[in-house]
This record gives C-alpha cells, structure tokens and sequence, in this order.
DNA sequence: TGGGGAGAAATTGGATCCAGTATTCGTTAT
DNA sequence: ATAACGAATACTGGATCCAATTTCTCCCCA
C-alpha cells in the first residue's frame, strides 16, 4: 500500500502545478500581471504559497518580476523565440543521438502510445489535450537519454515557448503536418536512425517558427525580459 | 544623480545575493541542510524573504527542496559534474563562435582586465577574488554572443558547479595552467580566432574535470539532487 | 486644454503567529 | 542489550496583519 495513499502536496505545489496549467492554456497571457490577491483567493490559498510558486517561475524565466511592481507572465519576441528554438536545437542534438540507440522496448511503446494520443486530441481539434500528449511524446525520447541536467534544460525552454504553441496547433493546417511529421519522427526512431530523427526534429521547430513569425512579429518588443 | 543613490534592494533580493554568496565561497557546503530560522536570525530577516530567495535557487537548481524537511545546497555527483560540463561545451561552443567575430575592442579590453585580475588574484591566493574574476573574464565573451537566453543557461550551468571551482583553485598547480590557458584564449580572442578559442576551452574545461575527479569520485552519489 | 502635483486607493514586501509534520530522545518491554 | 513505541522538541508550511511603495485620480494652475 506503498503509493496508494499518496499524501496531499504543500500548497505552493498545488499552486505551482496550477500556476503553469493557466499559463499553458493560455488563461494567464504573455505580458500580463499576476495579481497575487485575486489569483489567491481564487486558488482558496493565502499569498505566501502563491508567491513561493511565483518565484519557483521566476528562477525559471517563466515569469519576470519587478520589485514593487509585481510579477508579469514573460513574453517572448520574436527573436527570443527564434533563440529559444536555436537553444533547442543544439540541445536537443544532443540528447536525441544519444537516446535513439538506447532506447527500450518499453520506451518505443511509450513514443508510440503518446504519439496515437497527439493523433486522437489533433482529431478533435483539443488544442490543450494535444500540447500535453505532444510534450509526453517528445520527452518520450528525450528522457531516454538518461542525462538528466540535459533533459531538465531542454524542459525548461519547453515550457518557455509553450503559450505559443496552442496559438500554432490552432490551425488545422498545423496539426495535419506535425501529424505527419510525428510519423516520420517515430519511424526513424524505431529505425534506430537518430539522424533521420534530427532531420525530421530540426523541420519540426522550423515549421514551427514560420508559422509564428506572422502572429510574433514586432509584438512584445521592449517588454517585461529580465534577458533581453 | 541618477544612479548614485542605488536604493536598498528588498531584502529578498539581499538574501539572495548573500545566499549565492554563501554558496560559491563555500560557507553552503553541498548536502548541507539549510535552516531558515538560523539563516533568517543571521541576515536579520524574517523567513518570508528568505524562503522566497530560497524558491529562486531550487528553480535553478542550486538547491533541493524536500517537503516539510526543507533546503539542501544541492549536490553533485562525478557523473552530474561531467554532464554539466558536457552541456556547457555544447552551448559555449555556439557562444563563443558567435561572440569572437563580434567582439568591439571594448569587449576585448574589458576582457584583458579581467584576466589580469584572475592573475593578480592567483598570485595572492585569493581563491575567491579569482573564482569572480575567472568568471568576469569568461562572460566578457560569452556575453559578446548577444543572445541572452543562451548566456542564462550557461550561466546557470557555472552556478551550478561554482562550489566546486574554489576546490579546483586551491591548488597552486592548478591556478598556474589556469593562468597559461587564459593567456592563451584571450590570444585566441584578439586574433578573431574563435576556432582555437574553443581549443582552449575544451582543455580548460577538460583540466578541471580532471582535478575534481578524485575529489568527487563516488562522493555523493544518492544523494538529494531532484534531477537524478 | 494640458501638465504637474497632492492625496487616495491598490498592490506588493515583510513580520509575526499558529498549525502541521518530521526528527529526536527517552522509556519500556522483550 | 536492543528494539519498538511514544512523548517532546525542532523545524517547516501557511495565514493574517501591518508597513512601504507604486499607481491612479482628481484637482489646481498656467
């Protein structure tokens, strides 16, 4: 009965685990201020846990903050994207060449199972359902690499873009060709072919960006970037 | 007047520069556990900001968190040190060959400071005005590549490991090659040869693993590192 | 009409207090 | 003597309260 009873989280995790589905489902927008007051009570939390997950954010660039001002959900521009993906790439190089060859059974029927649930969301169209799925099929791969630092710096630039990413699995058109793409990514995979599979990857993130150059362009310039 | 009368930082961010401070120079060590009220008592603070300034370090990694146990400054394994290295190549790779072609002679000039103080500190001993100074010099060309984001990452990176690299100084054979190295790669820089630069770097780099293998060797290995 | 400034409102920053959990130490029984 | 149990202790988690800072609003004046 190791698992079965698994304690109730602290509520800055309960917060921080809420924190990063609102600004993943886009409900806390890039460039928008985090209210601490109002995001509390509607969390039924007092502001203590909620700025601990605030900060917790914050080491991670998710958010920036601005002392007396508060706390902004970071915005990207366009050529922070491009470097978040340009990161990606090298990183992900990496990791993909080294997981490729390593990988189990277990792990192929994971990429597999995630990649029919990516599918089964694009197919009706649940944008949220979809992020998710795609996220647990590519890290289906990336963990396989067993370098943990290496794949935790790969999430981190995950979850950096991850806002845009429903804006560009909102076209039907998107979703058809990272569909496809997906295929060619899981072939080459069970193929053990971890150069194919970077081909496909490195199409992936360019098909990706072009499709949000039009909605990024010169939004968000001189904004809230603690790194810009 | 603008910037003459820098007004107090909040005290969280106070206690986070003097708890980066604590870390680096050693008085953190790794696995210790950190006890906020003697921490709080010390800084003479309350607890709320230093365990805010304690969220922004576990979201770099720097510290592991444990629910209801609390803070320990994380600690690495061999195999975590060689992946961090790893990682760093990687990415200051790209850096560095973005960086040198760029480089204004104010760059350079800061550059050749900097490395004279890393020498003036390895004459003295001073472990710690040398790990700063080390680290000046090395960003005067990282920080030339102008792409912020991937200048955080290695920066976090060297935080990660920073506790480890006053180990490394307090050799004095050990801040002889450094001395000869930075030589060379500040050589390497002026002539615009970013190639050689990444020569020098990759021995620099190389080097140090070396020196901090048997120190680490099998020291730490399941210990508290969220990441592995 | 437009700009500057004083006061008010809103929001963040920090301290204190209490509750909940983990650890430690002492006791007891085998 | 040792292992197991339980109370006491220490520390963390969270809520509330107050102070400090920023922002908004409205008024005054040029």
């Amino acid at each position: 009965m190791s698992e079965l009873f698994r304690r109730p989280p602290t509520a800055q995790e309960a917060v921080l685990a809420e924190l990063r589905r609102l600004i993943t489902a886009g409900q806390l927008r890039p460039g928008q201020q985090i209210v601490q007051d109002a995001l509390a009570v509607q969390f039924g939390v007092s502001r203590v846990p909620l700025r601990e997950a605030l900060k917790i954010l914050e080491g991670e660039g998710q958010v920036t903050y601005v002392a007396h001002r508060g706390y902004f959900v970071t915005e990207l521009s366009l050529s922070d994207l491009i470097e978040v993906y340009r990161i990606r790439e090298i990183l992900e190089a990496e990791a993909v060449s080294i997981a490729v060859p390593q990988m189990t059974a277990e792990d192929i029927h994971r990429l597999e199972e995630a990649e029919l649930d990516v599918r089964a969301a694009a197919d009706i169209a649940d944008v949220v359902a979809m992020t998710s799925a795609n996220r647990r099929m590519h890290f289906a791969i990336l963990d396989a690499c067993a370098l943990p630092r290496l794949v935790w710096l790969i999430r981190l630039l995950w979850d950096a873009t991850e806002v845009y990413r429903s804006v560009y699995y909102n076209e039907a058109h998107n979703r058809e060709m990272v569909d496809s793409e997906h295929r060619a990514l899981v072939a080459a995979v069970k193929a053990g072919d971890a150069t194919a599979a970077l081909v496909v990857l490195t199409e992936h993130r360019e098909h990706a960006i072009e499709a949000l150059r039009p909605v990024l362009d010169q939004a968000g310039e001189g904004k809230l970037t603690k790194l810009s």
